[in-house]
Order: structure tokens, then C-alpha cells, then sequence
DNA sequence: CGAAATACCGAAAACGTTTTCGATTTGATA
DNA sequence: TATCAAATCGAAAACGTTTTCGGTATTTCG
């Protein structure tokens, strides 16, 4: 009872290897009547392909690696559910890591996929991430590559991501055209390019409205967690008690905002507006139901494979690649916590 | 610039392969001299070895699959976190695949994981699966095999579950405990066993305190979202005006049941008490807060991956190996939207 | 010094597949 | 009938590694 093979099949039905192997991948040169015999004793045995010899012997395995800085996220489980759904639907399988905001282990995990023989990989930078080397060695060894979300914007291999510095803006603008001027941010950490964009597009929301910008108002998380946005709400109050908004890096830290303030019963949005980013479910669940912006993370993850796909066909063609970056669309989603001032 | 190989490094030190393969990998019968001249040039070519080569050779892969029913979930994502963190701790990758609760998929990706030849399989079933022919055909291939969580209970296989009967009978004790009788379920699907389980709970705590079991308080979801929360909640209202607490299968239910009483503003516990299940993050910044059970997740990933790999290594040593349950244990966390009726 | 033990090395098979290229057979055509 | 094309098949190399087994060369010891 163990695996059939071709040899098997061959001996049994006193032809070569060579032949089974044609008649079970179609090859034109055999005829039909061993064809026949084949197909029809290779279902009897069960007989599938050895995967390992296939690898080794075509160079690929089907196979793409995935790293990304925390599963237990609403927009990475999202991302990582439009990568496999893409990738299954073109036969390929994807591999996960984690590497919880580490570079050190996002290094280690690059050289593991590398070792791996992936087919390719994507990748969304933890936030650690402020050293490229391990990024130039997925290009030097020409291996197909995608960057997602929180990228390197000097590496350059193909891209998927928003315009954070528009879709802050957008944030804030909606803010300040609902009444609240006085605004604070809670910024991401100070190495993602998102975090980076998404402040400036929180300036960029001030200038425009001739509203000065406060340095003091504005609040740098570390790990980007719920207690950050507790803390950061209550420092915030002490700070400035007259706040009217708050702009949060991500619904994570707004909904810690969000936490604080109705247990010490501080209204919203009457007395401080708030609005998060990227839509998590919960957000719509909360009360009062917290105003954000919607990032198209299903989308992210689909258009993500599909660039690798492009790529990892050209590589197995050898005919040169373009890297592309995509820019998808983002929304602001009204709710409650920013309701019209009055 | 190509991958090194072994020939490469022995053609240029003028030795044979099967030298360099033993001075890399450590074997006793070779020099001292060799063996440094064998690993210097190594680290300068920056060889590592083929792995689809070895994947032939050893006939294993050091990676694993893993099949769940949906990835954007709290509780199916620190699953994962748990089996992927444990895994490469022990230097095995895990190839993900969510059976979008379809029995055809799920059977269909156990036929992808077998052909790919993992090492071994992690499955939570779909809630559809009511067929158990995938699953005995990765028994009889005597692939290592556990189930967590939604499992079949026929199955000779290793499990990690909790015990669904007992923590649902706490769930709804703790409601008759904090003075509320007359209580509504809004089960699982039919076929899963913890959906059967805990169902049985429910009817048992109400057995124990004298509370007669009445048919039209229980209410079946079939996809179980959020939006069935909302639908059952109001449902429930209506057929049962009276009721006075609600014990919902899964957290995302509860979640949805919450919302509809916030919106047409039913008091929570003080008109109906709700109780979840799961420990979704969410359910602790609601408004009220969600009481619910709390089932170890990540550790349920952790134990899952742990009895993978003994299967395994006896599987390698070609020791018989025993099947073993591990049942984790929950707890009840009481929050606002349970508390004690006055 | 001779024999036995030890240290060091390499040939070769094996894993199972894919694919090239040539060989043989068959049938058709002139 | 001789020739040529088409149909059908198989030998063999290749992918890169691991491991067994035997062969030298060197050392050790009586």
C-alpha cells in the first residue's frame, strides 16, 4: 500500500516510463490505445504525481510565500483571504508568516521563503522595518515580488497600496467640514510609509483650511494597539481639553479612544469627534458607531496575486518584467462619532 | 549567477560531492582541512541546499497544511497565529486554506494537500461537512492528522477542542445565576458537533435549575453572522416579548443581537441579557460590554501543532503512534451585558 | 616490522519526474 | 517495390541531494 509511481504503472503494463508519462500528460506521440491503458490503470492505482520529483525536476513548486506583520488583524486577515482565494483559483498554494512588527524575524522569514524555493513572494513591512537588505536580496536573485500596504518605497518591484496621504486628508477634511477644527492625530510609528503619509495628509487637511498645525496635537503610537488609544485619549484631554477632534491612525487606536472616553463620559461626537481608518467591522458595531475610512483589503489581497501572477509567468518564460504599482480607491465612512457639529 | 550547488563547491575544491555534502551537514568521516575549506567556499558562494532536492530525497518537506473555514474571524486567526508560531519554532511552514465553510472545497484542498505531500494536516471542518470520506482517506495514507475545534467525532484521529457542553451549561448557569429564567438560544447550524454540543448545554443548565425546555426558544442560524443576530434578535422579540436573556452560539451572533437592541432601544441585561461566545476582542468594547466564554485560541493553535508534530516524528521513525484529545479549558467572563438583575 | 585499527574519501545508487532525441514501425505514395 | 512521411515508442540525461558501502592511506600497537 504505498504511493504508485510511473515505473510502477510502466511495468505492469510492459511499456517505458517515458510513454506513461506522455500518455498521462497528453503528449501527441503515443497512441490511443495505450493511452487508454494508462489513464485507466493510473486512476485504478490512484496514482498521482510525485510533487517533490515535479519540483525538482521543473524548478517550481507551485507554492508562494506570504509575510505580513499580525493575522489577528481585520485588514490583514482580509488581505490574506483575497491572496489565497487568487492564488487557489490559479493553482497556487500560499505559505503565511508572521512577523509580529519584527525586522529581525521579517529577515529571518525572507531567507527561509528564499531557501523554500517559493515561487514568489509579498510581503507587508512591519514597522521595524527601516533596513532594505533582505528586500534587495528577493530582487538580486530575481525572484517575483510583490510589496503590499506598508512598503519600501525605494525597492522597486511591483506594488499594491492606497494614497494614505489622500485618504488622510479626505479623514480629516471631513472633520473640518463637519465643524471640528481643533484636531488632534494619533500617528502610526515613524517608519511606515503609511504612517508617514497618513500624517502628512493630516497636515496637508490643516493647510488647506488655513488651520495652523500644533505639533503638540499630535501623538506617535509605538505598537498601534487599543491601550495606546486609551492612553493617547486620556493624555490628550490633559493636554488639550478643548479638542474638538481626534484623527487615529487606525480603528484599532480610535476605538481605545473611543473606549475611554465613554467610560469617563466624555460625549462623542459632541464633545470630541472621532475618526479611525480602515474599516474594521467592529467599527460599524460600536457606540456610537465609529466614522473611518474604508480600505478595499479583499482587493488588496486579489490585485496583490494577480501582479505576482504577471511576474512569475515572465520569470518562467524568461521574458522581462515591468514592476507596476496599483493604487486602489478608499472612502470615508460617515458614522455617528462624527456627526455634524451643531 | 546562478544557485551553487554541491557539484560547483566539490568541482572547484577538487573533491568529490559526497565529501561536501558530509563536511556540510556534519558527518564524522571527513578532515578537519576539508571540512573548513568545504564551508568557507559555501558561505562565499552563499550556497544553501536545493530544497525541492532534498524534499526527494527525505521525503518530507517541513510543511504543513492547515484547512479552516474562514480566516476573518478573531477566533480562526489566533488559531492560526498559535499553529504558524509553533511551527516554525520548530522549523516547519504552514500552507493555508480556508474551505469558505464548503464541504466540496474542503474536500477538494485535503485532495491538494495529499498530492503536495505535506507532512501533516490541521483541519477545522466546515460547517457543511457531514461526510467523513476525505477524511478517511488521509487516515488511510496514514498522514499525521489532527482536528480542533470543529471536528468529527468518528474520526480516529488527535483533537484539541474544549468541552462545548460544559462551558455552554456554564454560559447560560451564569444568566440563571444573575436572576434570569427565561432564556432564548440562537444555536449553530445542525452539523457541527460544537454548534450539537452546544445546544446540549443549553437544554442541561435549564434541566438542573427546573427550567422546562421550550422548543420555540431556540433559533438556528445557518451562516452564522452578524446579520442573523439582528434577524433572530427581532424574531425573538417578537414571538417571546418576555424573554430574559439570550444565549447566543458565537460572539459576531451576540454582536448582531446587541446592535439591534441599541437601535431600538432595548435596555441590556436590564430588559434582556445577552451572552456570547468565544472572547472576540470586539465583544470588550461594545457598549454594553458583551459577557461571553472564553475559549483558548491561540493555545488551542499551539496544542493542535504540538500533537501534529509527535505524530510526526514517530510517523518519520515509523513508530506507532496513538491518538490523543486535548481539552482545553474555558471560563466564563461576566461584563455589563449579563449583570445581576435587581 | 607486520597487522590491525582508524581516518578519510569517493563511486554509485536512489528519490520520481520531464523532455530531448533518436529508433523503430506502420502506412502511404510514387 | 522502393521511398518517404507519419506515428509510436524508449533510452538516457538531467534536476541536486543523501547515504551506503567499500577502498585507500595513515596511524597505532604488540
Amino acid at each position: 500500500m504505498k504511493e504508485a509511481t510511473l515505473k510502477e504503472i510502466a511495468e505492469k503494463l510492459g511499456i517505458s516510463i517515458t510513454t506513461v508519462s506522455k500518455a498521462l500528460k497528453g503528449y501527441p506521440d503515443v497512441s490511443l490505445k495505450t493511452k487508454d491503458a494508462v489513464i485507466s490503470l493510473a486512476k485504478k492505482l490512484n496514482y498521482s504525481p510525485n510533487s517533490f520529483a515535479v519540483n525538482l525536476r521543473t524548478k517550481e513548486s507551485k507554492t508562494i510565500g506570504l509575510i505580513i506583520p499580525e493575522i489577528v488583524h481585520h485588514f490583514f486577515s482580509n488581505v490574506i483571504n483575497g491572496i489565497i482565494a487568487e492564488a487557489e483559483k490559479n493553482g497556487y498554494l500560499v505559505i503565511i508568516l508572521q512577523s509580529n512588527e519584527s525586522l529581525e524575524l521579517e529577515k529571518k522569514q525572507v531567507a527561509l521563503l528564499i531557501n523554500k524555493r517559493v515561487d514568489g513572494i509579498i510581503i507587508s513591512l512591519s514597522n521595524e522595518s527601516n533596513d532594505d537588505s533582505h528586500l534587495k536580496e528577493i530582487i538580486a536573485r530575481k525572484i517575483p515580488f510583490v510589496q503590499f500596504d506598508k512598503i519600501a518605497k525605494l525597492i522597486h518591484s511591483s506594488k499594491v497600496v492606497i494614497n494614505d496621504q489622500i485618504a488622510a486628508r479626505n479623514a480629516v477634511q471631513h472633520l473640518i467640514d463637519n465643524g471640528y477644527r481643533k484636531i488632534a492625530h494619533i500617528r502610526g510609528p515613524l517608519n511606515p510609509q503609511n504612517a508617514i503619509d497618513r500624517f502628512i495628509g493630516y497636515k496637508k487637511a490643516l493647510e488647506i483650511n488655513n488651520i495652523p498645525f500644533d505639533a503638540s496635537l499630535v501623538y506617535t503610537c509605538e505598537k498601534v494597539t487599543f491601550q495606546e488609544g486609551i492612553d493617547f485619549a486620556k493624555q490628550i484631554m490633559t493636554d488639550h481639553p478643548d479638542v474638538e477632534g481626534i484623527f487615529a491612525i487606525t480603528d484599532l487606536v480610535a476605538v481605545g479612544v473611543l473606549s475611554y472616553f465613554n467610560d469617563i463620559g466624555i460625549k462623542i461626537p459632541e464633545q470630541v469627534a472621532v475618526i479611525g481608518f480602515s474599516n474594521w467591522f467592529m467599527s460599524q458595531v460600536l457606540t456610537p458607531k465609529l466614522s473611518t475610512v474604508d480600505q478595499p483589503s479583499h482587493e488588496m489581497g486579489v490585485a496583490s496575486f494577480k501582479l505576482l501572477l504577471e511576474e512569475m509567468n515572465c520569470h518562467k518564460k524568461e521574458i522581462p518584467f515591468t514592476p507596476r504599482t496599483i493604487e486602489l480607491e478608499t472612502k470615508v465612512i460617515a458614522r455617528e462619532s462624527t456627526f455634524k457639529k451643531k
